[in-house]
DNA sequence: TTAATTATTTGACTAATATCAAAATATACC
DNA sequence: GGTATATTTTGATATTAGTCAAATAATTAA
């Protein structure tokens, strides 16, 4: 069980997972921050962010073992915990309340993201970025701005205007 | 097992799952198909549909017990299998092959989801349209076209103009 | 079949945001 | 502390899509 965790420390701007390249594991980030994004017309979409006591990995890549898509890259220094696919669908099928314990962490992501595509659709910038202050004002905190824009999905001269009326 | 489910059918436009009333049970869609919508500023965004072979439930209200704050409608005539949550939960304890049926279940709606998510970002509506005819043509063929507007996350109008140009 | 209703298209205009370029500010590094 | 680099802000302009209103077209029901 203990032993199926391997403990890794990254340091900020290194990359957890690169594009292109399968993503056998699943992190726990016990410290720091980092995102997710991936290149469209040479620019980089942020997608998600992830924090402490968070699930990490490249969900596409993970499930599907599939090449990932996207890049997940660190925001801080963090600690992980890593489990690889294998070792992890074996703890599954030994322990049931793994998987249940699993079960219910797709549950709660598929909630977030649901709450994030419904309130992200047919908002303003203004409204976006208030509802982010709002509810997840530790993004803000930690997070450079070229970030945040792409993530509620404006440009990053808008979300600069709009911060600038907001303060 | 086989008793844990009952057999529903519903007439094109009833509801099966109304805002503000908690939903209990989840569906399996057998024939027929839906739409899932939430009400901003008098408007009906539908944020997904379901075919043949989907599960539907509104998953928030499922999931958290709390009042529902969308609507699941149907588009056509539909015959449906519901099993309430308190049977999946006693399904799920005694049959561990059925816990993962629903693990996997998830997963492979979250990867839905974020499919859709990130390819909507950043798209205009041209793009957004001839996505739609390439991936989910049958989406075009069976749901009328204010519908399908709010999916995209653009007017009716724009998505009519789109039409034109593209046909 | 016709009338009534609903869905879709079209037109004119407006508003929001993207884009490109440059300036200002902040941060990192030697 | 000063230079280089990266980040954020600001300005001017172009685009895209939204809104409102009206006209067609398509469905539905009597």
């Amino acid at each position: 069980m203990r032993e199926s965790f391997n403990e890794v420390t990254l340091t900020k701007n290194d990359y957890l997972v690169r594009e292109g390249k399968t993503c056998r594991h699943l992190y726990f980030l016990q410290q720091g921050c980092l995102r997710g994004f991936y290149n469209l017309d040479g620019k980089e979409i942020t997608h998600w962010f992830a924090f402490e006591n968070d699930f990490v990995t490249s969900f596409y890549s993970f499930i599907t073992l599939q090449p990932a898509v996207e890049n997940i890259q660190l925001l801080e220094n963090c600690t992980l915990w890593s489990i690889s696919k294998d070792s992890l669908t074996n703890l599954m099928n030994r322990y049931t309340d793994i998987e249940r314990l699993v079960r219910i962490a797709y549950e709660t992501y598929y909630l977030r993201l649901e709450e994030r595509f419904i309130n992200g659709q047919f908002k303003t910038a203004v409204e976006r970025y208030s509802d982010l202050l709002q509810h997840t004002p530790h993004i803000v905190e930690r997070v450079p701005l070229g970030c945040i824009a792409s993530y509620l999905g404006i440009s990053q001269e808008t979300l600069s205007r709009v911060r600038g009326k907001l303060i």
